[in-house]
DNA sequence: CGACGGCATTTGCTCTTACCATTAGATCTT
DNA sequence: AAGATCTAATGGTAAGAGCAAATGCCGTCG
């Protein structure tokens, strides 16, 4: 299987061809996380970034396109507007979740095992870390949660809110971006359960509220333990959908 | 600073122009979603798009361009060339989380504890759901590393492959996911440092190894201990750099 | 004097047209 | 046959034009 040895060394790397939009990418990049340009600072508009560069328009805007999806610029219109440097959000880089895992079509047994493993480190660090305001954002929710016993949207949707808070605490935007992710997709599938009741309910808002008396005494272990437990009951009722694909759309 | 009541209630909610490649991008992620386009397909040409949707070429390829960040489709050179469906890889998650990292300036201590979260469930589910495979693979990647106890550099390259390769076994692509993109940025940050001597390296080895054991036997409890250990015991020799900011690029 | 309405300007958004560069199949040549 | 060459398909890039939205300015009118 000695094949005829036209070039036997190779001398030369495979030659790539960068494409010019993605060359302006990188350096507009590079010029934002350099620090260069602040949060909120406009950088040069199209047409001067076309006369700076010697790119087309079309080059240019494709570049910024890429920026805008990664959450570095966010473009506004009109006057006054152009594309201003943003930090990435919590929303950017959900989106992105968003599309791996519907387009790899990730199990809700993945995004459950998934939450289990980020919650009830998230409830630890909130635990080290919780400020008085965390706390009292904590309950806030919790009792508004007690008082949408009968609400099941509703009260799905505040309990996303509250696992998001804890979340808040922990100070960890990393881990709290990650749990951001997923959580719509999460109560998406779990919300309108049959085993969804208003006597289950009120036993959430008062497993919340030990978790959430770990978190103020700052007592790590405990708030792991607590919120390790809380998710694990959640997946035990989901069991039936297990192994399952997400809903369309 | 009442001010004057010229429209009391609002009645009409703010009205949002899409804009055209946005439209267009929405649309072709659907119907990649919907599985309507199976991966490797390649969509309509540019052109036949300009004329399917009435838009642009420019705006056809803005829209193309955020889909590939989202890596939902690969474009191609060429005859035959084209845009072709593809899965969203390790890589196009793991580039967004990265700029989400360094755009925010997120602490090196945020990125351990991260580690700190994700890899001690990465064991158990990987002791749960590991193929014979698997196993082969992390004791050659472990026995390279033994065998790589000089060089620092190359000894900390396997060590990313290792932690990858039991996320690679938990079979969660998600939380594989998620290491997989911070692995990089938290080696960077470690690696090269006064701790790191040959006899600890050896040492590594040698909890690695520990570790196997537990993941092969099945025993999920084990192994999340003894990972967790040993994360946290990375962070421990590293304390010294904590919260300090990540060095630039 | 103050508020309202229109005008001008800046900036992104969209379309049009044209041509170049890369790739792979088709064809010709030896 | 094997290799070189031609050809067609497709994305990449450029240049130019005009539209649409947002904002500030200014003049008019009450």
């Amino acid at each position: 299987m000695t094949k005829p040895d036209d070039t036997p060394e190779p001398m030369l790397g495979r030659i790539s061809v960068p494409k010019s939009y993605e060359v302006l990418a990188d350096r507009l990049r590079q010029t934002i996380l350099d620090g260069s340009l602040a949060e909120g600072e406009r950088l040069p508009t199209e047409r001067e970034l076309v006369s700076q560069t010697g790119l087309s328009r079309g080059s240019v805007r494709e570049a910024l396109r890429k920026l805008e999806v990664e959450g570095l610029v966010k473009t506004k219109l009109g006057r006054l507007g152009g594309n201003i440097v943003s930090r990435p959000g919590n929303d950017s880089m959900a989106h992105v979740i968003t599309q791996f895992v519907r387009g790899r079509r990730l199990s809700l047994r993945t995004l459950q095992e998934t939450r289990e493993a980020l919650e009830p480190s998230l409830a630890r660090l909130a635990a080290e870390h919780r400020s008085k305001d965390d706390i009292v954002r904590l309950r806030e929710l919790n009792a508004e949660m007690g008082q949408a016993l009968d609400d099941r949207n509703r009260f799905a949707a505040i309990n996303i809110a509250w696992h998001n808070a804890v979340a808040t605490a922990s100070r960890n935007d990393l881990l709290a971006a990650f749990l951001y992710a997923i959580s719509y997709d999460v109560v998406a599938s779990t919300v309108s359960e049959e085993y969804d009741t208003p006597g289950l309910r009120k036993e959430v808002v008062g497993v919340h509220e030990r978790i959430i008396v770990a978190i103020e005494a700052g007592d790590g272990d405990a708030a792991f333990r607590r919120m390790e437990r809380h998710v694990k009951a959640t997946r035990a009722k989901t069991r039936a959908r297990e192994d399952s694909d997400l809903p369309p759309d």
